[in-house]
DNA sequence: CACAATTCAATTGCACACAACTAAATGGCG
DNA sequence: CGCCATTTAGTTGTGTGCAATTGAATTGTG
């Protein structure tokens, strides 16, 4: 039991949290340098890469994809679509919701995003059997997380 | 050479990033709900962090600490200092430089911090084996990405 | 059909991140 | 000493991220 001083705990943990800021970070960053020749910041390209894979979306379906709400969606969305990518309207069947569409240039801007990963690829270093073990470990980093937060969250005992 | 064609990387791509930012956003998450009862961000808590383990540092040594520049750390510390954790003081030898400093109270809040690490630790399933090689892993991570990110940002093949 | 509960997007308020800029202070150099 | 490049915080502007609220539309129930 003397192993591991109380102390030391807020050591580790300040190693991991850091770790993965910084891991989140310097990711962000690597995009953005990327990502400027398409003028999209990061969360647009993530919505972008939503919308290339299954097509036309409501807004709810978009931020269940990538863990959203509307409250970070819909201004991103602004933007998209001052910009030119998509459309937002209204669905006739149900009036709650709004479809994102895709426009002509947001389709075409998925050809010049295809060199996109491969760079992103290249810089972190790792081949394809080492991200596909880091992500792994990140869901199921991410799985154990929710279900955390989700019983820590009433009362902790409750 | 036909085992990868060009739309795969796409959805590659995508599933590293969206499963970084899931785990640090999911991290935020749980880290909202135990910081919540210190009165303190998840950021917040990164910077009392460094500062109990190393004690009063200049604005600058917090930012390296943390990765975060002035345009962050200013405000973030103005309401740490505002919660009466921390003072921020000219320092006598120069003069840009501002010391951050605990204060009674902020030093105290150690005590109760205490409990976070095994907290989180305990929300993320993983044993501290585990913790550490994925540190170990996200750390050679971001130092792949901040190299190619430099490299990248001048002009590419400068 | 009326009415309450639910769903969905948008808005508001707060707190990061980060680029770009400002302004004060320092240090080196002639 | 005077001047200039550098260092250091702070400020501004843009863009997320998220909690909480609002308001319109839909659904379930009698």
């Amino acid at each position: 039991m003397t192993t591991t001083p109380t102390a030391d705990w807020l050591r580790l943990d300040q190693q991991i949290c850091f770790s993965l800021n910084a891991a989140s970070r310097a990711f962000g960053g690597v995009y953005r340098v990327v990502l400027k020749d398409l003028g999209l910041t990061y969360p647009q390209y993530l919505v972008m890469l939503v919308l290339w894979e299954h097509g036309d979306l409501p807004v709810k379906k978009l931020g269940e994809h990538l863990r959203l709400d509307s409250g970070t969606l819909s201004p991103l969305l602004k933007r998209l679509e001052a910009a030119g990518l998509v459309r937002r309207e209204r669905s006739a069947r149900d009036e709650r919701s709004v479809e994102v569409r895709l426009t002509e240039e947001g389709t075409a801007l998925r050809e010049r995003a295809l060199q996109v990963p491969r760079r992103i690829a290249t810089a972190t270093g790792f081949d394809v059997d080492e991200i596909r073990e880091l992500r792994a470990r990140l869901d199921q980093l991410t799985e154990a997380l929710d279900a955390a937060a989700v019983e820590e969250t009433p009362g902790q005992g409750a």
